[in-house]
DNA sequence: TCCTATTTCCGAAACGTTTCGGATAAAGTT
DNA sequence: AACTTTATCCGAAACGTTTCGGAAATAGGA
């Protein structure tokens, strides 16, 4: 492994002249350049970042703690699509990521605050998190190095947040059940350990009020964002309302599950009942019947977050927050309620 | 940002001392050692991992080169799978991993070979290369760090592979579909720079050679990976061989494409055509007639890559090669011949 | 010719660790 | 009493860079 000065030494020349030759100083004569550059090719020197971070104290690598990275996570590839706009847009600026191996499993001995400092990241994005996570206020509270959380809305002078709007989009959904004539709607929510839950439920609760329909927090139920969980909030759903014509979904996971549940009690959809999710996943629209749904643009996600975050550590920015906009795309599993 | 020199000032040791004391050298008086963890905690010290790697040698670092993680390939999680079970071994073993930024759209000025010399990764995992990718020649040749390759079968010092038994799966595809009493069988594979796409097709020539048929290479139609090139791919076979009654894909979302097509041309799948793909993708399970297909385990590529990575970068294996098993399931989309 | 700029180079310190080869002092051995 | 052990500590070098503050040599200007 060809160094600094191997180079230096072959060209007779001091290692600080090969530093400033290969990082373009204009103090160098062009020949010796040359010659510099040169050596370094024939030698097949790449430089050691390692060396360079200690005295730049720069890395130009982003830390990820994304504890959705998971087999379960799939089916929807949530964490993935945010990943892919992560990557792409870091990619283009430049910046490596780092994954940290936050093991769930067993519980992890170090904090997140502890792994980006170690490793030097620049900065970080955490995604997936729960809003109870025991490291979590640790990171907002040191403050110690920009970071943006996904779908967490804390922000302080080095944290910021990027998000979709949850109470909008759920807004969305239920008004296009009420436009269809739905008034008996029910809801399957994520675990509340989610922001985009309680958002998710004000913004049921919005629609509703608008409609001047009571509220009806008994017709809430938890499918804790996964598909057996929503499977088994909807058969709650039909035995003890059996009024409801329409359920929305704070995901489109649980709603397959609910498509599950109502296929297997004999329910057509979208004749007997309509179903609602969220997200968009891919499986949504291969599934049957193709499940409306509010559209999450999670790549968007990634890309932005990975955006505000280099801004922020560029000092090109004072913004702590961004909010993307969904989108309602209609399928089959909604339909006028048969008057 | 508390050094190590910070804690031995104030606890009036040297840093050798404190270093020793905090690596749990046995050299250290306990109460010196309790001293300088108190004040280590006091300081909120961490270390420095950059410094540290740069005597140690050591990163602790796998670097990933994962060229198909983008936007499209969040239908089959191919990529996402892998990476998953990567993470999950990777984490275990407490090894973080590096993603490099390969920009596949602005083509690359450095290779691999120079990210991962420079990044100082002990290891890295390639996955979703073409065979003619420029670089990947020059990683097997210079052996300069171990790696392990997806679905690219060559080996070398350093070099090891992991892959599914793609020839042994198809050649299962397409029995299942000679047993449904099948004789007019098509294929569509994948893109010619894919070690997969040759095992698949040399597996779909076994079989019928085994059932005394003769080869069909007319009735090999290429749909590039895409489902859009498995729609395209399925038109023409619809045309040119009307006598086909199936049509083995070399993946899911080709098979999903033809699916596509076979609905739009009128055809009832399984009753006029049999569809088998390979993967299964979590769409597969979902989408309507539900696929039969081949499953391939992609968490387990990358769990067990990633531990090969490492029994190799820890001097603990000899092996160069892994060749995991695929499954055949039988859901909606094949059905025996009507007599 | 003398003075000032300009061009081109370099020595040495610094970044934060680890580790080698001792050094010192106390304890044990004969 | 004169050794040898043992326990505990430390100085200094090393890892491969970057960068600060000059220095030497050459060119330009009066």
């Amino acid at each position: 492994m060809a160094t600094i000065k191997d180079i230096a030494k072959q060209a007779g020349v001091s290692v600080t002249t090969v530093s400033r030759a290969l990082n373009g100083y204009d103090d160098v004569n062009e020949d010796t350049r040359k010659k510099i550059k040169r050596i370094a090719e024939e030698l097949s020197y790449s430089p050691n970042a390692v060396a360079r971070s200690l005295v730049s104290k720069k890395t130009r690598t982003i830390g990820l703690i994304i504890s959705d990275i998971n087999r379960a996570g799939a089916k929807d590839a949530f964490a993935y699509e945010v990943l892919c706009g992560i990557n792409d847009r870091a990619g283009d600026l430049n910046y490596d990521l780092l994954l940290f191996s936050t093991n769930p499993s067993k519980q992890m001995e170090k904090s997140y605050t502890a792994l980006c400092k170690e490793r030097n990241v620049e900065g970080a994005i955490l995604s997936g998190l729960r809003l109870n996570d025991p490291y979590l206020q640790e990171v907002i509270d040191q403050n110690s190095f920009p970071c943006v959380l996904i779908d967490i809305p804390k922000t302080g002078d080095n944290v910021a947040y990027i998000t979709s709007d949850s109470r909008i989009g759920a807004g969305m959904a239920v008004r296009h059940l009420l436009d269809g004539g739905h008034r008996q709607i029910a809801m399957i929510n994520g675990h509340d350990q989610a922001f985009v839950s309680k958002e998710r439920l004000a913004g049921f609760q919005d629609a509703l009020e608008e409609a001047a329909l009571a509220p009806r927090p008994d017709c809430v139920y938890d499918g804790s964002f996964t598909e057996d969980g929503g499977a088994e909030a909807m058969y709650q759903i039909l035995i003890r309302h059996p009024e409801v014509t329409a359920v929305f979904c704070a995901s489109d996971l649980m709603a397959l599950g609910a498509l599950r549940t109502l296929e297997r009690m004999g329910r057509k959809v979208p004749e007997d009942m309509s179903v609602i999710g969220f997200d968009d996943i891919s499986i949504a629209a291969y599934c049957s019947p193709k499940l409306t749904t509010i559209r999450q643009d999670k790549y968007e996600l990634g890309y932005q977050g990975a955006q505000l975050l280099i801004d922020m550590l560029e000092n090109r920015t004072d913004n702590r927050k961004i909010m993307l906009n969904n989108q309602l795309i209609v399928r089959e599993s909604t339909r006028p309620l048969a008057k």
